[in-house]
DNA sequence: GTCTATAGATAGATAGAC
DNA sequence: GTCTATCTATCTATAGAC
């Protein structure tokens, strides 16, 4: 038995998706999201009456990914160094940066979105803080949202600023932190 | 002698500038900033050709602005706790924010922009580093990457999340960055 | 129930009026 | 040199065809 409508459902979020990792929230079109799945823009509003319906779906798939890819990586840290390693990896992902960012503009103009960022963020500083008891470090929360905003800045500060450098710089200043921590 | 096309130039960026603050990139259209001066959409483009040239010439304005506020924090600040308190109270205002989020959006499609906001990191994290050596730190480029990344991090997640505790969290991160610094 | 053609709004750029 | 009317492209939403 298939379900075509979430099926297309599913495939729409995809490419909306996909379209946040490569341009950001500004090539966040209907237009262009229907096209990718090979729908008339008229179409996707069928499944998604406005684009905020569609932009909520693909938030929450996104928020998904975030946290699994997070725990993931936490699970797999044996030691500070490797976690550094990871962490630093990820905050030059610039596809990944671009879905935050995006998350972050959309949270600053539509309430529904907020909240879902919200939701995002308390369990992204959860994680964080898993990460630090995992390692015997203290886990109070002005040193988890440290951890945190470490994070986001160095993620949106390479980002903008594309250099070549940007991971080693990044690694330096987390092993850094991480040493503070200690 | 009065220079009335430098007049409306500065007007119009001034203008820009403002709907930065408040609503974003998103809300940066043409027509809402000549409207803003009471001007035609068409006449602006007889000022800033392109929307690219009016943006660069904002981006441009917003930079000194930054930098004479950050100079002046510095300058002011008499303790590390002043500093704090005065960083602090940056990162919860979300006018600033935006304008910030903004340059990095446009900076992530426009080379033209990037090359400013790179300009203004550079500056920044210059200036970051005089804060440290003049309360008699460490200035190392990891440890102010640090401090910068600290900084930007706070900045952004508190427009996105808008906690009612942003500025009491904010602190208490900032205070622990600088504690652990000495 | 599924999909398309079209409407209506707004974007940025330009030709040409004054 | 200064300004406006207009053009084209592109966006979201909806009425209605199948």
């Amino acid at each position: 038995m298939s379900a075509p409508k979430e099926d297309r459902r599913a495939k729409l979020v995809e490419a909306g998706l996909a379209i946040l990792r490569e341009d950001g929230l500004a090539g966040f079109t209907q237009l262009r999201v229907a096209a990718r799945v090979d729908l008339k823009q008229g179409h996707l509003t069928y499944y998604f009456p406005t684009r905020t319906d569609l932009l909520v779906a693909v938030a929450r798939s996104a928020i998904d990914t975030q946290l699994a890819s997070l725990e993931r990586m936490i699970n797999e840290a044996t030691s500070i160094d490797g976690a550094i390693a990871a962490i630093a990896a990820v905050t030059v992902r610039h596809e990944n940066t671009r879905v935050l960012v995006a998350m972050n503009q959309a949270s600053d103009q539509e309430p529904e979105v907020r909240a879902l960022f919200n939701e995002m963020t308390d369990a992204f500083v959860a994680k964080l803080g898993e990460l630090l008891t995992r390692f015997g470090l203290d886990a109070s929360q002005d040193r988890i949202d440290l951890l945190h905003a470490l994070f986001v800045g160095l993620s949106v500060v390479d980002l903008a600023t594309s250099r070549e450098n940007g991971k080693a710089r990044n690694s330096a200043a987390l092993a850094t932190a991480f040493r503070l921590l200690t």
